[in-house]
DNA sequence: TCCTTATATAAACAATTTATTATATAAAGG
DNA sequence: CCTTTATATAATAAATTGTTTATATAAGGA
């Protein structure tokens, strides 16, 4: 699972997640992000090539603009993931119970 | 927002991920986490104090063993950060759709 | 065509991360 | 006690990441 790797570390950097927040409220150019950043155009640049290749973002050309916005399939498949272990947890919720039951008995200080 | 930047941080890693799966499966000890990954003790101790860290595990001690479970208000913590992604993403879709729709008739080629 | 605007790429470098080996600690069992 | 088992920490080397400056490309307008 390559690309949930790259999605994760992409969604890893603060700039990376602030970029995606920003372009949850819409389309941007490059240079309309990297302006409330305080950084230099080319390190957005960066950031918005990990996006695209996490496949977190695409990128239209408009004349010499090329305007960000979300892809929504990539958001999705970090849900999925997370959902993945939501279920797996939930599905062994009873077996955990149990342990921590057993855990109380052997242990009654981990549950103060 | 430092907690969600920890927490993005560790999932980043394959390795933690496996072992977060793992552990949706119900507790284990840091041996038993250790095994199937091709790594040594050392390793996996310092992922785990870094899951621990990011709030997605939690460990108790059970003679000389630390046996670690996931926790769940960790992975709520991002399941939350995604959905406010996915909300805002939601809340701007008719904008958003406007835009495709100016930038299908400014520029057709962008929608084959 | 020349200049400007918008963005991408390259080179260089500091800071961070990840793994390994070696060593420490701490509880259990004989 | 002494040894074994389970885990943590330290030192360190290797790899990765994030940033900057400088430069390249490419479209638009005068």
């Amino acid at each position: 699972m390559k690309n949930l790797d790259t999605a994760f570390s992409a969604l890893a950097d603060p700039t990376r997640r602030a970029i995606l927040a920003r372009l949850a409220l819409g389309e941007a150019t490059v240079m309309e992000l990297a302006k409330p950043f305080a950084m230099t155009q080319p390190a957005v640049s960066r950031h918005l090539k990990i996006l695209d290749q996490a496949g977190l973002i695409v990128r239209r050309v408009d004349g010499t603009k090329r305007p960000c916005r979300l892809a929504p399939d990539g958001v999705a498949a970090i849900d999925q993931w997370l959902g993945m272990l939501r279920d797996t947890m939930a599905r062994n919720y009873d077996r955990l119970d149990d342990v921590l039951a057993e855990m109380t008995a052997t242990n009654p200080k981990d549950t103060p």
